[in-house]
DNA sequence: CTTGACTCTGTGGTATGGTACAGAGTTTAG
DNA sequence: CTAAACTCTGTACCATACCACAGAGTCAAG
């Protein structure tokens, strides 16, 4: 049977009671089923789909995008073709991210090197790369 | 010569001047030196800072991780060990962070294999993983 | 039926990372 | 010297992502 209260869901997906309301306004959670007294009524499912929020949420992903992601699923029964790209485009996107990520650990490793053979950073051209005046590569 | 006003700095930097105010406030920019009319006066080197700010914003560092990561340049003049120490627990930090991205993007590879195989994700697990009850492992 | 735990809506507060004035003083080109 | 452009401080406001609480109603065990 599959009859959870708001708080039964708050238990097993550990997230807040209010946080499932807010995502609920927020529209990254369907309106529940209510019970006459207003009561929300959730089902089993509910709870699968708040982890993925905070999966995806510990990933850096924003609210916004968690839903855009989260519509993959229910697009994917109409239009197929439209997941995919959207798929696509968020992987380019999460490898844009770890390309980052990986120029800044370089930096990082620079850093402690020069820490290493020479006790100083005085002469230190600002973490390579890190500090360039500006690459015009915008757009998310 | 330098002697930037710091209009001067926005416009090298493309920071806003509110956003430099508000860097020197949280402690990002060191209070520069002073008109006697209390006009800020900056020398070149804080544009370069301002550029490792905003490259450090955009991989997800949040002001107060920069400004430790700034603090890594300062204080390799006196303590160099600490140094060390603070920048290879960034590097965890960012190995995590690739982790976690990398998984993500397995996860859309899935959707998307589903997508071309099948038509539709009805029975779709919740994309393998990404829905996993809880990793019971916390800590930044 | 009572009582304590639970839930409802609505409002307001928190932290982060800014942006936008207002009102006053300063600088600088003509 | 004047006037436009710039800067100053301080406060207020925006979005994101929640958390807390008030005051009212509901549920469920004993």
């Amino acid at each position: 049977m599959s009859a959870l209260k708001i708080g039964e869901v708050a238990k097993r997906s550990e997230v807040g009671i209010e946080t499932i309301r807010y995502y609920e306004r927020q529209g990254l959670l369907a309106e529940p089923e209510r019970r006459p007294s207003g009561y929300r009524q959730y089902d089993e499912s509910v709870v699968s789909r708040l982890q993925f929020i905070r999966n995806a949420k510990e990933l850096g992903f924003m609210l916004a995008e968690i839903k855009e992601l989260l519509g993959l699923w229910f697009d994917v029964n109409t239009k197929c073709v439209h997941v995919r790209q959207r798929a696509e485009q968020k992987i380019t996107n999460i490898d844009d991210k770890i390309r980052s990520l990986q120029k800044m650990k370089r930096s990082l490793k620079k850093i402690i090197c020069q820490c290493e053979s020479r006790d100083a950073v005085d002469d230190c051209p600002l973490w390579l790369g890190l500090n360039e005046p500006r690459r015009k590569n915008a757009g998310d």
